[in-house]
RNA sequence: GCGCCCGUAGCUCAGUUGGAUAGAGCAACGGACUACGAAUCCGUAGGUUGGAGGUUCGAAUCCUCUCGGGCGCACCA
């Protein structure tokens, strides 16, 4: 049984109520008000006509007699809080140490078929540092919901197909011609950016016929990209083609099974989807079939997600850019009209900054003006690229201190939180040397710094559930550097190995917990924690 | 004009979904290596949570208005 459920039995045995609200449950601010603490007499308090802290007594009261869980509950000032035992606390350490740590994470889904799109750039050019921050963000995101207890593939949508893909041909080919001195400009809405200099000159050198230019300039930065992404450390387990997409059939059975639902009607020579018919909110109509016959982007995009659910997703996250936000509402609306509306979800990001020398750099694909993630490869370590896009809420906008993340020491954040873990598996090494292995920690739970710092561990599976709740990784990042502070602040009070062997075994269990942790939190966000350093 | 996101310390950001005295990091200043790694630690300073109302035992958090910033509003993708 949990501490909510507890509580709520306590309240029925006290009040005679039935409470089903959710219990309010909370680390408190200071270590004297307990483990955990609850502000549910205050909501109470009106039901049954008596003040908060009458009602936190008796609630306080019934609690306490669950031995078995608390050393202690007292009520203080209409608040309840709990202090947990020392066997509590000792087999949590045992159990972290003995490699148990993974079951110690509360399941929030009993192996639910669920996917995550991200990064989807269009293969037109490099991947920019916004399609950075969405790779590291999603993969850390399958990995964090794996550990949850779903079962989840992380998909990338290749828009391999209309208009953008014609536009980077003829930008392709303008440039060709340029480099074999002919009369030709690239495109105004074309793609201007330096590096299709460089497709150029390889697809001459390679004699890569007219019509094979296209394939050719597409396979070309496919592939590319999937360099990139091998080299950040994120994998996909699918791929999906728009282009194979459009050929499949699947865009016009969408089309005519949204004019079966009487969804769809032509206009000035155009197929629309009636969305304010569907819902009297919205404010305008999409085109699925352009004039010129061509699908409208819309349209496959709904005959992808569409897809998706046909393929037993039970829910589908993805993680979009700052420039689609308009976009949801309308794939919100078509995908009500299949009953799919509430298994879909959309992860937005805000827009990364580069910040250097204090001074921010704005990047666009079209114009060219851009820091290609391999660039950013190039100078930084993949492992401080991903801290840095995972520690901020998505949907804050990222300033990305490139300065900051070049100094290999002090304040970089990454290196605090290996820094620890290199720590640990040193004094580790120091143990093995002396013969000293895990023991007891049951007398050292009286050291103010040591009860703290097993508390902090003791949040870890919490934390990993509130991550995969709130689908933000950087709940973890932020955890990780606080574990990270209280052990170097331990580190510095107290001597783990010392000629105490009884109290050596117990801080070193203590310890090796932390490294465990730091090593798991680390683990999930696509990082590595080093040995030695 | 309409819609979405954001305004918290000099800077970059947290704040456990409405709880106890709003917290970190950077930058600034002062200190700590004769013991497990100083990529570390300790201390000092820094705030009218953009502003004004409202909701209640209680608001950075919810509602309304307002000011400032960002991004969307195509038969482009």
């Amino acid at each position: 049984m949990g501490i909510e459920d507890a509580v709520r039995e306590a309240i029925r045995s006290s009040f005679g109520i039935d409470y089903k609200e959710a219990i309010p449950l909370f680390r408190p601010k200071k270590p004297e008000f307990g483990d955990i603490s609850t502000s549910v007499a205050f909501q109470l308090a009106k039901k049954v006509g008596s003040p908060p802290d009458v009602v936190s007594e008796k609630i306080a009261r019934k609690l306490a007699s669950r031995t078995e869980m608390f050393e202690n509950v007292s009520a203080q000032g209409g608040y309840i809080n709990f202090h947990f035992g020392k066997t509590f606390f000792s087999k949590l350490i045992k159990d972290v140490i003995s490699g148990k740590l993974p079951s110690l994470i509360p399941k929030l889904s009993g192996g639910e078929y669920v996917q995550i799109e991200y990064v989807s750039a269009n293969p037109t050019g490099p991947l920019n540092v916004v399609s950075a921050r969405a790779a590291a963000v999603g993969s850390s995101l399958v990995n964090i919901l794996k550990r949850v207890g779903y079962d989840v593939k992380g998909e990338y949508y290749l828009n391999d197909a209309g208009n953008q893909i014609r536009l980077l041909t003829e930008s392709l080919e303008a440039r060709i011609k340029q480099l074999q001195g002919e009369e030709a400009e690239v495109p105004k809405e074309g793609y201007h950016g330096e590096y299709l200099l460089d497709y150029a000159r390889e697809a001459i050198d390679e004699g890569v016929p007219d019509d094979r230019l296209s394939d050719w300039i597409l396979s070309r930065i496919t592939s590319e990209i999937k360099e990139t992404l091998e080299r950040f450390g994120v994998h996909f387990d699918n791929w999906v083609s728009e282009r194979e997409l459009r050929s499949s059939g699947k865009v016009k059975k969408l089309v005519s099974e949204l004019d079966k639902k009487h969804l769809v009607y032509k206009k000035n020579g155009a197929v629309w989807f009636a969305a304010t018919s569907l819902d009297p909110k919205s404010e305008q109509d999409y085109v699925l079939v352009k004039s010129d016959g061509e699908y409208s982007y819309f349209a496959v995009d709904i005959a992808y997600h569409l897809d998706k659910f046909q393929r037993g997703f039970a829910h589908v996250w993805d993680i979009w850019g700052p420039d689609h936000h308009g976009h949801i509402k309308r794939m919100q609306l078509a995908l009500r009209a299949f009953g799919y509306e509430k298994a879909f979800s959309v992860i937005l990001l805000q827009q990364v900054n580069i910040v250097e020398e204090g001074k921010r750099r704005k990047m666009s694909k079209r114009r060219g003006e851009l820091v290609t993630l391999n660039e950013l490869l190039d100078e930084i370590d993949a492992d401080v690229a991903r801290f840095f896009f995972l520690d901020r809420r998505a949907g804050s906008h990222l300033d990305f201190d490139l300065d900051l993340a070049r100094k290999e020491s002090e304040e970089n954040p990454v290196y605090y939180v290996k820094y620890a873990h290199a720590r640990i598996r040193s004094i580790e090494r120091l143990a093995k040397l002396r013969g000293i292995t895990p023991g007891s920690i049951e007398n050292l739970l009286e050291i103010p710094e040591f009860l703290h710092l097993a508390r902090r561990v003791a949040e870890y599976p919490d934390i990993v559930a509130r991550t995969a709740r709130e689908l933000e990784p950087h709940v973890l990042t932020d955890y990780l550097l606080a574990l990270s502070r209280d052990f170097h602040h331990f580190y510095h009070v107290y001597r783990v190995i010392t000629e105490d062997r009884e109290r050596s075994g117990g801080m070193l269990s203590l310890v090796l917990a932390v490294a465990e942790v730091i090593k798991d939190g680390l683990a999930l966000l696509g990082i590595e924690a080093p040995e030695r350093m």
